[in-house]
DNA sequence: GAGGCGATTGGCT
DNA sequence: GCCAATCGCCTCG
C-alpha cells in the first residue's frame, strides 16, 4: 500500500528515519531510500529559514508533496514537504526498478553511483523542475512503506556549513548505495 | 544592479 | 585533493 499524504504530517526527523527502506518510484523507475537528511523550519540549513522565496515555495505548501530545486545551477535535488517550512532529502537510493532507463540517463551503468548522491538520483529518475510541487501519492510518483524497521545509522547532514553537528543524516546502516560512506 | 555563494558532481593533478 | 560548471537567491549599495 503506498504511503498517504497525512504520513508526511509528523515531525520532520521521525519522516526522514522512517523513510530509510521505503521505495520510492517515479514513473516505474527507483529503488530502496538508503539514505535521507532532515530539514526543519526553524534549522539554520534549511531554505526555509528565511521564510518562503520562489524557489522555496513549495516547502511550505501542503505536505506530501515533491520540493524539487536546482543545486548549484546545474543539478537538482528531491525533496518531500512535511509540516509547513520543513523537508525531507533523499540523498540515494538502491536502483532496484528500471535501471536500464537510468543507465540510459546517466550515461553511466556502475549501480553504486547510479543513484548516490542528491543530483545523481534526479537524473537518473528524471525528476526535475516539473515535479516541484507535484503530490507524492500520485503517479508519476509511488512510494512504499519499509516492510521491516531496518538498521539506521544518524549522523551529520552533508555539505552544509551551518547546524553542522544536528545528526539528521540518516543511512540504511550496511547499505553500499550511500553518497558518501558513514564515518 | 552587481557580486558572492550554495542541501553537487565529474574530471584532472 | 582541487577546481570549474552554472543559475537563482541573498546582501548590499
Amino acid at each position: 500500500m503506498p504511503l498517504p499524504r497525512f504520513w508526511f504530517d509528523r515531525d520532520v526527523e521521525s519522516v526522514a528515519r522512517d523513510l530509510v527502506g521505503a521505495t520510492l518510484l517515479v514513473n516505474g523507475v527507483g529503488g530502496v531510500i538508503v539514505e535521507t537528511e532532515a530539514y526543519d523550519a526553524d534549522d539554520p540549513a534549511s531554505h526555509s529559514i528565511r521564510g518562503p522565496t520562489p524557489r522555496n515555495a513549495a516547502m511550505f505548501g501542503p505536505h506530501g508533496h515533491a520540493y524539487v530545486y536546482r543545486s548549484y545551477g546545474i543539478h537538482w535535488c528531491f525533496n518531500i514537504v512535511c509540516r509547513p517550512g520543513s523537508a525531507v532529502l533523499i540523498r540515494a537510493i538502491e536502483p532496484l526498478y528500471g535501471t536500464d532507463a537510468m543507465i540510459a540517463r546517466r550515461g553511466f551503468a556502475d549501480p553504486r553511483r547510479l543513484c548516490a548522491g542528491p543530483g545523481r538520483l534526479c537524473q537518473a529518475l528524471g525528476i526535475d523542475k516539473a515535479l516541484d510541487h507535484a503530490p507524492l501519492d500520485q503517479p508519476p510518483f509511488a512510494i512504499d512503506p519499509a516492510t521491516a524497521a531496518p538498521p539506521i545509522h544518524a549522523g551529520p547532514r552533508i555539505g552544509i556549513t551551518l547546524a553542522t553537528g544536528t545528526p539528521w543524516r540518516f543511512c540504511l546502516s550496511e547499505s553500499r548505495f550511500l553518497s558518501k560512506p558513514i564515518r
